[in-house]
DNA sequence: TCCGTTCCATACTTAAGCGTATGGTGGCCG
DNA sequence: CGGCCACCATACGCTTAAGTATGGAACGGA
């Protein structure tokens, strides 16, 4: 009990999953940069001297927060999208699932922005191959022709990772709780037909 | 004559837009993290010591450089792009802008990239008010009602950034030339309507 | 109880990268 | 032709953050 995953109570012998995890929630509020040993340390409670025992390095914390969020949000995708059977549906639950879900969304917000950063890029490539295909495939289902289905898919996509871009980090005024349903009632409107 | 902004044959005696100029160079190239003074001053045949003498900080180098950058781009808007009477005619001359004109959209791509940065929010939250603006006006003259002009305008600008995040730079399989014209034709014939 | 394994603290080293101090050189102007 | 100023080199200091070395404390099993 008390899976503090914040700056708190140091109940001291950490596991490797509680840096990877305390890595994700630093990744996700302040991006690739602050996840930083020294710092992260800190707010568990500990120092680095804690932290080289479970890592050999900090790429490897790197590494391995990313993956268990690429698993999970794999997961994610995989038991609540995929078995949708109608693929309008399936689309309307794919642009909705934006709304909830914050704290993935905003690791992925992150990670584009460090998408230059060599432990991330083949994440990056592997997650929009795998939301493309998706989406092309739900859009050849609701009977768009091969090429324009792919068009469509990838304007979508874009649509969500600018999206996260611009609102989910700072960079524009936010939009209310009102003006977001709005919008994406727009988006669904347009970019999902009939 | 002989411009150079590449790392070339050294003619002696910088001027501060020469550094400008290889920063933007550098900046669209590898992000802004790689905009390094002893760095540039390789590049330009030169030492550090040239460079203090020409700005104060790095932080005046960025800022000078993103600057003349901003005003590039604004230039290029208000001269190219504004003064097309149809609507329509605008927002398709803005999306086909997209194509050309690489280097401006190659650092923006960096610049978003680099939104926590101190000196760049600020001109990130700028350009995309214009650009929201513009697109907006657009709509609306086009003949959308306030709030679905105001929608649309967010889905077309975040298309775009989205687009530039994951082809401009490394992070997906580039499209060929031909992909790319049928991808901008779909966009347009879906953002803009009859 | 004792001992080894696990987990952590402290102190150190190392590597970049910014910034500074200071001196040198070439050209222009009086 | 001599001196001043713009431009640059060299050498150093400072800071940050990663990684290392080593020793200490706690906990479970024999």
């Amino acid at each position: 009990m008390t899976e503090a995953t914040q700056s708190a109570e140091p109940r001291p012998r950490l596991t490797a999953q509680d840096w990877e995890l305390a890595a994700l929630d630093v990744l996700g509020r302040s991006g690739l940069a602050a996840v930083a040993v020294e710092s992260l340390a800190r707010t568990l409670g500990v120092t680095k001297g804690s932290f080289y025992w479970h890592f050999a390095t900090r790429e490897a914390l790197v590494k391995a927060a990313i993956d268990r969020w690429e698993q999970r949000d794999e997961e994610e995708v995989l038991t609540r999208v995929e078995p949708i059977a109608d693929p309008r549906d399936r689309l309307r639950e794919l642009f909705l699932r934006v709304s909830r879900e914050a704290q993935s969304h905003v690791i992925y917000a992150a990670l584009l922005q460090a998408s230059d950063h060599p432990l991330v890029q083949p994440v990056i490539e592997r997650i929009s191959r795998r939301r493309l295909d998706l989406l092309t495939l739900a859009y050849r289902q609701a009977g768009f022709e091969r090429g324009a289905a792919g068009h469509r898919a990838r304007l979508a996509y874009t649509a969500y990772t600018g999206f996260l871009q611009l609102n989910q980090r700072h960079g524009m005024p936010r939009m209310d709780q009102a003006d977001y349903e709005a919008y994406v009632a727009h988006v669904i409107e347009t970019l999902i037909p009939e």
